[in-house]
DNA sequence: TCGATTGTCAAGTGAATACTTCAGTATCAA
DNA sequence: TTGATACTGAAGTATTCACTTGACAATCGA
């Protein structure tokens, strides 16, 4: 059962590690290669390329290979669908806790 | 290393499972019993009982036990964590472009 | 009171996950 | 051409995760 790039569960899960949401942080302060993004971590590069490629897979980062250097940027897509998402929660229960509002009032009246 | 309620990484591997998303659709129908909220599942009672206590712990579901009857609820606590770290990634990289863009200008009027 | 309902607790299992190592390959610079 | 750089790929490992079973406790209704 494939899921779809735009699939809310795997930008979920993507994000739901702490080194793919710093990745993703430094991603947003520009492009870089897979080394310079790894540097800072105290993990192998290869673990990074691992946690690039679940990003790329949710929408949230895309690479692009020149020569021997990938360079990775971040890609908006995945946090529209997160934010789509969100939206569309927060409008179901916020609709459902006015009609309770009126539903107390309407017995307060009685 | 306990993580605070308000956790962000909490709330993201609270939604990261397909289940846990489908219980907070339901709950956004209005409040429920843990076995009212169990029956469409193909699943134990106690499995649904983990998803609360992980959807409790991430802001994202409430609970109450009255007499033998636990009525779980959302809370928008979680939900707006989300919100706010979305919020703050999407001016970041927003701003990020905009300078991007800015720097594109300069080039284009030498 | 007694049986059915509703949930709790502890322990175990199989699959997924985040990593590692090691052995490559491709590219660039001198 | 040669050595360093920048990644790639396969395979293995320890931990976490979703879920189960089974035994139990508490509460409600008849």
């Amino acid at each position: 059962m494939a899921s779809p790039k735009g699939d809310i569960g795997r930008v979920f899960h993507a994000l739901g590690d702490p080194t793919r949401r710093a990745i993703v942080e430094r991603l947003s302060e520009g492009p870089i290669s897979v080394s310079g993004l790894a540097a800072p971590f105290s993990i192998t590069l290869t673990a990074v390329v691992q946690h690039l490629q679940i990003l790329e897979e949710s929408g949230l980062a895309r690479t692009e290979k020149s020569g021997r250097v990938r360079t990775c940027r971040i890609e908006t897509a995945g946090l529209s669908v997160l934010e789509q998402w969100i939206k569309d929660r927060r409008s179901l229960w916020e609709r459902r806790l006015d009609r309770l509002a009126e539903i107390l009032a309407e017995q307060e009246g009685k």
